[in-house]
DNA sequence: TACACATATGTGAAAATGCACATATTGATA
DNA sequence: TATCAATATGTGCATTTTCACATATGTGTA
């Protein structure tokens, strides 16, 4: 349900294709919303259908045409409405690596190791890519009024990427230690 | 599809019903995974035909009869293939209040910074309760073995919770700091 | 006395989501 | 020379997830 209020707010900056905010959703929302480009322009259609937004085709000669789409006064209205409502439904969230994480106790310590090795150098590798784009998109942390939000939530993807870093670390200081454990217990056998 | 596996790894703890595997759920796997009831029960009932669990029912006078669910060997056969094939699903998230915050230029600045608030004495909440939990379940963060991945993801949960705190703080800081400028600029006008 | 809550398990239907595939062209890489 | 990625928009189908509802009883609360 909240998906179209995603793409009426990304809509707010500006007309643009499926296709451009199907990119926009991984650029800036990928740390809190992901959404199949098959979804987008389903519900694109849906909202043009009840009036939210408008479209019109480019034609273009070396690429296929494109769908231009426009908010609606009556879609900015439903996107207002609901930001203006103080109602926010419960995060759903599933991690396949913190599920695994969970049930660590079933497989080796070695194999439990590098998986979060592996996620630890994925977060690494994002955090380099975050700071980048945030000195791209707010050199010297400055931000237009129209950018607030953006500002706000890259800057809580980073800490999140930073926070899951730390969490690895943490976790295979904790695992290495029991795998020391274990082999002074095999010693004094 | 993984939501089997997070089952099959509940019942490597020893026997329980739905209600039971809900309820853990909701205590241990909140940080990483939702699942409804309903759901729970369906895929239940689905791993049972597929002899990857096996249930009893227990009749209570007071209570609705339950039924109990063993793990079977095919089951704990399929979970173990799981945890040692180190593919990892690409999470998914969604989260209403990041979708607002990212939308924050949208709405009167004082209207952001009380769901930033809310959000905030939600986690400061979470924090609270997950200390009290690890302290009954870890006193002195002594595990037994067969409780490390527990350990591992509750402590990533309070972590968790620790850095929405913190980004609060953060982003309730920026938008009084944008107040003032405002302030300043109504006054020079 | 009425209501909510915990206990306990589900069904039917709708909505949301993901997967495989389809189309068409240019430019880059192996 | 062949394959792959980027551009651009979708359909059909299957799976996943949620929502409303149904059942039944004891206990605590307003």
């Amino acid at each position: 349900m909240a998906l179209r209020y995603a793409l009426l707010g990304l809509l707010t900056k500006g007309e643009a294709t499926g296709y451009e905010l199907n990119q926009r959703f991984k650029e800036t929302m990928i740390h809190f919303w992901k959404a199949h480009h098959t979804q987008i322009y389903r519900e694109l259609g849906k909202m043009e259908q009840e009036q939210l937004v408008s479209s019109h085709v480019i034609h273009q000669v070396e690429y296929p045409d494109k769908k231009l789409y426009k908010l609606e006064k009556q879609g900015q209205h439903l996107l207002l409405q609901w930001m203006m409502n103080m109602n926010v439904a419960q995060p759903t969230l599933k991690d396949d690596l913190l599920l695994k994480a969970s049930l660590f106790h079933l497989i080796p310590k070695d194999v439990a190791l590098s998986y979060l090795q592996k996620a630890k150098e994925q977060h690494l590798f994002g955090v380099g890519l975050m700071n980048e784009w945030r000195t791209t998109h707010f050199p010297g942390n400055e931000f237009s009024s129209a950018d607030l939000g953006e500002y706000l939530t890259s800057e809580f993807g980073r800490r999140y990427m930073q926070h899951w870093i730390d969490w690895c670390d943490w976790a295979m200081a904790i695992i290495e230690s029991e795998k020391n454990k274990e082999s002074i217990e095999r010693k004094q056998e």
